[in-house]
DNA sequence: CTGTTAGCGCTTTCAA
DNA sequence: TTGAAAGCGCTAACAG
């Protein structure tokens, strides 16, 4: 394997000293034209890479960076990804993907790994790890974005990108009230989830100021699963009939719905109003179409991503937390009036 | 940034020299108890993190790996990230995610930039490289596996592992013929993917050995997204009323077909019967449920990480090509009979 | 069981 | 404009 081609190899070939090379190579200090010539043609004529580990030991940085999700395979973590590796790729960055699978010792795992790889930055999106933990993990890079999690305090050089949940809950809970519903429902997801709970917020908060006594009982969790969104739905719509509307925490679980309410036979949007999540693209491709919250996730993942190189440049205004809108989209599910 | 504890501060703190740390954090050579425990102190009170990049210019091994797709955003190559990844984790690597978007240009460069990072190797999906400029990108990392992409012939190091398409394509095409379909249209996707070829030659195959002439006008190409499969189904059975059965080149497509029948009014699957292909999960959740051909996206992932593993350990069969079987998926689209 | 000596392949610093 | 020397932080290969 040693049979790499080394910069002491072009060296010599050329004539000149490694520091030429070097030079040519960085396009940086001064080299004559004819030398950089010569320099150039030794390094096509020996196929000469260079090797970005020596370099790394030297310039004490990787040019490589962290992407920590819970699972890529899950669409929203997938398109944050997407973003994320296209704004990277563009500054000439390597991202490492880490899946946790929402297990905090993976999760611990990982950033560790990642810091032995001494990533110049780590992008960490809903982390499961407790405050103190998550804060200790994360300040030990030179730099990192939290994605949908917050750390009270912020330690410096920590960025914040976070979804503006509860708006989102917002928006829909008051389109369904405008629709005239009043007996609605709410599959809430996993209790971890912090997004979940920023979601119960906007819903009860919503229902408050529209003088409405949110039902515990009427805010179930769920895994935010299509199947998970199912058998609780099934629980749900048979303890309380009286339900015209029922709003899942996400696109999967609102669809788990759908299929619940076809299963009791009650007609969407007609009997019941459902509402999801996120817009993945299968709520656009289900019958009824959901009505639901946009988040431009792809967006999510470039900003946080542009965010990072802002703070690896020294050039981030640190306390400045970043929020994404969600948008309301309405569609057959639950439309404007019942 | 160079305030980073080194392995001679270790050394200094626990009264040792550097390479009876480095023996400890490698669990190699014998360290006496006492000294093993003294040294483990002093990493724990300097907060000691091994630098992996300066081992790796000592060792000329990384514990890096690339992995190469069109976009991880497509949930095809999401799940087969994640079972790369989760392969990879368990044998303490950790993998560089690349996107091409489809583009050779970007492709050549993220290898060549995965090179520059020195991974130990490679799994590269779906490659839109000519076969000599994807043999030299290939050849030039230690090792390499390329999933869904022959290469004839097939560089030393270079392990293969693909999707049985062709079979796969029977299947769902005599699942239609044993259901009485005589006239089938296949969108055949777009003329670049190589799958999508070795569906059309199974599709072909299958008609031939039925002594029925596969006609190219019901052959028609699309993109492989829902739009590209709505649009090109319309026209197509605006051309062909005729036709009985219409297969997709995926899943997506295959979706895309469903919503041109919605909006021609033909009933799914009395009036025309559809097929997908890959089993992605939007397939089970529209109406009426696709009937496809399952592929085990990340057990593909999670063998190509395998082999990969075993050809930088150097115990693969070198010849050994990988072939992961589809699975036929009756559901109501298509049902097993008229 | 432990330490010494040389690098790994590049860049930084200073000098020429 | 170019080069020499001295590391970056670790491990391989020997000694002891």
């Amino acid at each position: 394997m040693s049979d790499r081609v080394t910069m002491a190899d072009v060296a010599r070939e050329a004539g000149v000293s490694s520091m030429t090379v070097s030079r040519v190579i960085n396009n940086k200090g001064h080299v004559s034209p004819e030398t950089r010539a010569r320099v150039r043609e030794a390094i096509e004529r020996l196929g000469y890479r260079p090797s970005g580990i020596a370099r790394s030991l030297a310039t004490r940085r990787t040019g490589t960076l962290g992407l920590v999700v819970p699972d890529v395979a899950n669409p929203f973590f997938a398109d944050v990804a997407r973003g994320v590796e296209q704004v990277a790729y563009q500054a000439g960055y390597n991202v490492f993907l880490c899946n946790t699978e929402e297990d905090p010792q993976r999760e611990r795992a990982v950033l560790a790994s990642l810091e032995e790889k001494r990533v110049d930055g780590v992008v960490l999106c809903s982390s499961r790890l407790e405050d103190d933990l998550l804060a200790e993990a994360v300040t030990a890079h030179p730099a990192a974005v939290l994605v949908n999690r917050r750390l009270d305090p912020q330690p410096a050089g920590v960025g914040t990108v976070v979804v503006d949940d509860v708006t989102g809950a917002t928006l829909v809970t008051r389109h369904l009230l405008k629709a005239g519903h009043r007996a609605i429902g709410f599959l809430t997801g996993p209790p971890i989830s912090r997004s979940g709970r920023r979601r119960v917020r906007g819903f009860r908060d919503t229902l408050a100021a529209w003088e409405l006594t949110p039902d515990p009982d009427l805010m179930p969790a769920c895994a935010p699963t299509v199947a998970g969104g199912r058998a609780e739905a099934l629980a749900l719509l048979r303890a309380h009939p009286e339900l015209t509307a029922l709003l899942g925490y996400n696109d999967l679980v609102a669809v788990g719905v759908l299929q619940a309410c076809a299963e009791l036979g009650r007609d969407v949007p007609d009997g019941i109003a459902v509402a999801g999540f996120d817009d993945i693209p299968l709520a656009a491709l289900v019958s009824p179409p959901l009505t639901t919250c946009h988040i431009p996730r792809d967006d999510l993942g470039a900003r946080a991503m542009r965010r990072l190189l802002a703070q690896i440049a020294g050039e981030a205004e640190d306390s400045q937390e970043i929020v994404v809108q969600p948008e309301l989209v309405i569609r057959a599910s639950a439309p404007k009036t019942r």
